[in-house]
DNA sequence: TTTGTCCATGTGAACGTGAACATCGATCGG
DNA sequence: CCGATCGATGTTCACGTTCACATGGACAAA
């Protein structure tokens, strides 16, 4: 239960022009920084704002703007780090500039669920959206929606008509790649993400090419689900073949599930099998062995979403074709290639 | 870029009014779902709102109804999976009931910058807050700020006029404690989250309870920043005494990281020192040795809190007294004490 | 028939704010 | 010294919705 000191309604611009003996416009000045007020009036006015405990109602000032001051954001994350660590610097972000950031988080991935929870956003009357739910059906559902905000999304899908950031997942998976080749390794697997997700898509994509550059022979991705249990199960089908001697998952979760189940097996990692993650998860350096990954900088991706898209609301696009590049940490979980043991 | 097909203004109420030949007000009682409205004329109202695109302004309505169906959410989580999971979990319960869900996210815990979000939230007219950031200072700056709105918070401070989720951390950190008393510890070390955290605080008196109630000596417990970093650090420190058999640490990453220490140390766990942790990550049992640590339901939490925050709101409150009590899962990091080998 | 009640709908006002335009005095250039 | 300009402030209106109340017709009870 919380205080209920409410006499009447709240207190309105009229009632503090009353008090401050001004009209209501003259508040209004005040409230939004207008030049030509003298500084005494100023003072009297936010004088009596205090002593009134005057909040402006946004609701009636989006009404007579038009303007919300709120932006949209649509996830899909399940408390995974990197997505909620660059919704947590979208919000910091946004906030600095005086928004709000209203989230819609995609409990399943349907198309049904997508296309409720973004009428729901759009019901709303935000000034623009981020989609960091980059799933190629979201783009799908938001290309039929005929959404009329400014919108930027992750990464581009070539259709579509927004501003995309770009984060080169594509150069990040190819150096992960490139390491392992650089360390010997001739045949090595690929654990994905889900087929729909376009950042599972460019990380595949960096892996192909990187192996196709270098000749290799091209061993079928498997596709997961993101998740540390799936790498674990993906870990135990593996070594029923053992005709590889590396791994570059998705992502670190994957890549940790993984690891176990080739402990569990008792195989050596990075003796026999090197793995390496996409992420750089805050526990990939506290893991067994330490995770060779590739870094992203989560916070700036939010960051660099909210200034993308603002200047698209504001009508001064910002350039943000500055790509960030997400680096290679190398640590223990890979090593030299060995001979492969396997039946192949 | 963002398509801009807008002609004039949205359509308004008025429009579709007149373009179905009815009043105003007859639209309105068909978006609000009034009774006495014939359904040949239902009908043709919301043709008219389907050829019109036609979409209610929020801003409108909440200031004429002067309910805004939006609820804050303060937040502390720089990508930490219970937090995330939580407020996922009240997005999805409050979009369910037609709510919004504005979150602000503390960058830093300095007074000033927890002013700075609660005030932020509060400009926005929300009809009720969430704390998921239970730090002591918040509720202190929540006290003296006179929120005139419900609120709920993940923990009661005893004082302060709100409702709290009754989580009961104490019992988990019991529990946990006690699985280690029952395996034949005797020299327990307990790594506690940062101070003015209320759950930090909690869990420790509940293994302060155990400890004492079993009469064993009480070493002092070490304060962290809830990271997996400072657990690797704390390792290190204890591993120079190394006065203990077992550790419980406030939370999965700080464990982790305390394993990573003894492992590079040579220190085997569990065969020298147990571990056990707290929140059950989703890799807790994919780290090596899987972690025994305390499950929490973050999800249901999240959906209790929206349950009980907006019980308040509706003036219908819902009973939230009955406990959500965390559960152990007991992995390999904890097993059988052996002697201590420390100096002490 | 008359009166009252209920249903389906309409009319007018109000919510709190900002934009456009109006006003009034002071200052300035010629 | 007078019109022009500018600075400081006031007046009126519109934003899109819901609320309170009004209207008119159908139907039942008296």
């Amino acid at each position: 239960m919380s205080p209920e000191p409410q006499k009447g309604r709240a207190p309105s611009i009229r009632d503090v022009a009353r008090l401050a003996g001004v009209s209501h416009q003259t508040v209004s000045r005040v409230l939004n920084g207008h030049e030509s007020i003298r500084d005494e009036t100023r003072q009297r006015v936010r004088e009596a704002m205090e002593a009134l405990k005057y909040r402006p109602n946004r609701a009636a000032r989006a009404l007579v703007t038009s303007r919300s001051r709120t932006i949209g954001v649509l996830s899909a994350t399940h408390g995974e780090y990197g997505p909620s660590s660059s919704i947590a610097a979208i919000e910091d972000a946004a906030r600095d500039q005086g928004y709000y950031v209203n989230t819609a988080n995609l409990a399943s991935s349907s198309p049904g669920a997508i296309i409720e929870a973004l009428k729901h956003l759009l019901l709303q009357d935000i000034e623009g959206l981020i989609v960091m739910a980059p799933q190629v059906r979201v783009f799908d559902v938001l290309a039929g929606m005929a959404i009329d905000v400014p919108y930027v999304s992750l990464q581009s899908t070539g259709h579509g008509d927004h501003r995309a950031l770009a984060i080169d997942q594509i150069a990040g998976a190819r150096a992960a790649t490139q390491h392992l080749i650089d360390l010997g390794h001739e045949e090595i697997v690929h654990v994905a993400g889900p087929q729909d997700w376009i950042e599972a898509e460019a990380r595949m994509r960096g892996f192909l090419d990187a192996v196709i550059d270098a000749d290799l022979r091209t061993h079928p991705p498997i596709l997961g689900d993101w998740s540390a249990d799936f790498g674990y199960f993906a870990g135990k089908e593996l070594l029923r073949y053992r005709d590889f001697t590396a791994v570059f998952a998705g992502n670190d979760l994957m890549a940790v599930g993984l690891m176990h189940a080739f402990r569990d097996a008792g195989v050596d990692v990075p003796g026999e099998i090197s793995v390496v993650g996409f992420d750089d998860i805050p526990l990939a350096q506290h893991v067994w062995p330490p995770l060779t990954t590739v870094h992203q900088e989560f916070g700036e991706v939010g960051r660099r979403a909210v200034a993308l898209l603002l200047g698209e609301v504001r009508g001064t696009p910002v350039d943000g074709d500055e790509e960030i590049v997400p680096s290679l940490v190398t640590r223990a979980s890979s090593g030299p290639a060995h001979a492969v043991v396997g039946r192949y």
